[in-house]
DNA sequence: CGAACTGTTGAGTAGACTCAAAGACCGTGG
DNA sequence: CCACGGTCTTTGAGTCTACTCAACAGTTCG
């Protein structure tokens, strides 16, 4: 089994008391299939979910079949919290194998939030953190130009995935069309930022998704005017 | 002192207990002029806010000197709660003369938030709303072409100023500009689209600001291909 | 080994941006 | 009350980016 030991994005450090030890209780595991559903858009909201290892996707699909994606979600993020509603609004689907989600049933956790202040909190900041990645898509999506969008996206990857200790290596757990459709741009117009990210010096390319950040800056400052 | 009366999202109808009674011992109210800084990016958070009346916009400024505006806040909408950090991410300015919000010290809150769990919900609430907000934005910028993006923001306008009452009738608080920069367009494209929206018969325009939706298929559907 | 999927590259088109200018609207002050 | 300056808004002309359609290379998987 390997790869698919639990990974938790805040580092286990001296914390006087772990928030996600007491909601262990009321949690289940489940491992997933690449491509499985989790749940799908305006299914009932009955649990919460956190990811356990692996990647998802969280998308909703137009009347027009175009399918947009609204957030990557990784090892730590929580999920599947509607709001206030009793219904989702998006579908959620694994990107690959082996990625295993915790659920947590949606009552139950307000319960416990109720009766304990530390779990509030920890839910607080929860969705702060979903909060954060929601404003960074939308940053990256005002930005104009495609290999503008494709780089500062690359840089938010490599800071979601804390890829400091590897050097700036990074293994994007998605395809170029779940980029797309993450950017709304079509799969060639991301193929071709690619490329010129390449071309450019930013980034190195090892097969299709491993990727080096060459330059951080050019990538994020966009494709720009220097030289 | 004409509307500038407090305006309450959710109607005060028979409700238990309100939430927003408990933390009105810990608010101060401000008035703003149009155009006034609440605060900037980068600012140190120490307050959380809520907008009494008035409308206001979240906004970053990029290096290139472009802006770019995250949201619009209106009256009911919670704002300035930077995720986890202690630093502001976005600035936020009054759009109209006679904006007023409340203040809320961000500690204070979250002891009160420790103490009853009640204010505990409510703060979840707000997050989810703000979530909700964010969710909306992502949608409407995934769309490409430009009548479609101005259409589904008509819509979402007309849902959040919640204008059922008013016969599908809107008073945008923002500028061309200001729309534009929440867009991801130029106002040359913004003013086309609206121009485009009304000669289609989607909307019909008194002033600039007044707008009246009369087919909202047609706006949230795209500029589409019917007939 | 073939089929399906993923990824890259090319050619042509359509939509949005920039630059430019003129008209509408607003508040101010004479 | 009206004239004025400034901002906001609209429209036009030309350029450029990104989309679509199409073909081909590389990969994965049955």
């Amino acid at each position: 089994m390997r790869g698919i030991e639990p990974i938790r994005r805040e580092s286990p450090v001296a914390r006087p008391w772990d928030p996600l030890r007491a909601l262990d209780s009321v949690m289940t595991l489940t491992p997933c299939r690449c491509g499985q559903e989790i749940y799908g858009q305006e299914d009932p909201a009955e649990c919460w979910y956190r990811v356990v290892c692996g990647a998802l996707r969280r998308f909703a699909v137009r009347p027009d079949g175009r399918r947009q994606i609204v957030d990557f979600l990784l090892p730590g993020d929580w999920f599947g919290f509607a709001a206030g509603s009793d219904q989702h609004r998006f579908a959620v689907e694994a990107m690959a194998s082996g990625t295993v989600v915790s659920c947590y049933p949606r009552r139950r956790l307000e319960m416990l939030a109720d009766s304990d202040p530390r779990v509030a909190r920890e839910i607080r900041a929860m969705t702060f953190g979903a909060i954060e990645r929601l404003q960074n898509q939308i940053l990256i999506l005002g930005r104009m130009l495609a290999p503008e969008r494709v780089g500062s996206f690359l840089v938010e990857m490599a800071e979601r995935c804390a890829v400091q200790e590897t050097g700036d290596r990074l293994v994007l757990p998605m395809s170029r069309y779940d980029i797309a459709d993450y950017l709304a741009l079509s799969v060639e117009t991301v193929s071709r930022a690619m490329t010129d990210l390449k071309r450019r010096g930013a980034i190195t390319l090892a097969g299709t998704r491993r990727v080096r950040i060459v330059d951080r800056d050019a990538l994020d400052e966009g494709d720009g005017d220097q030289d």
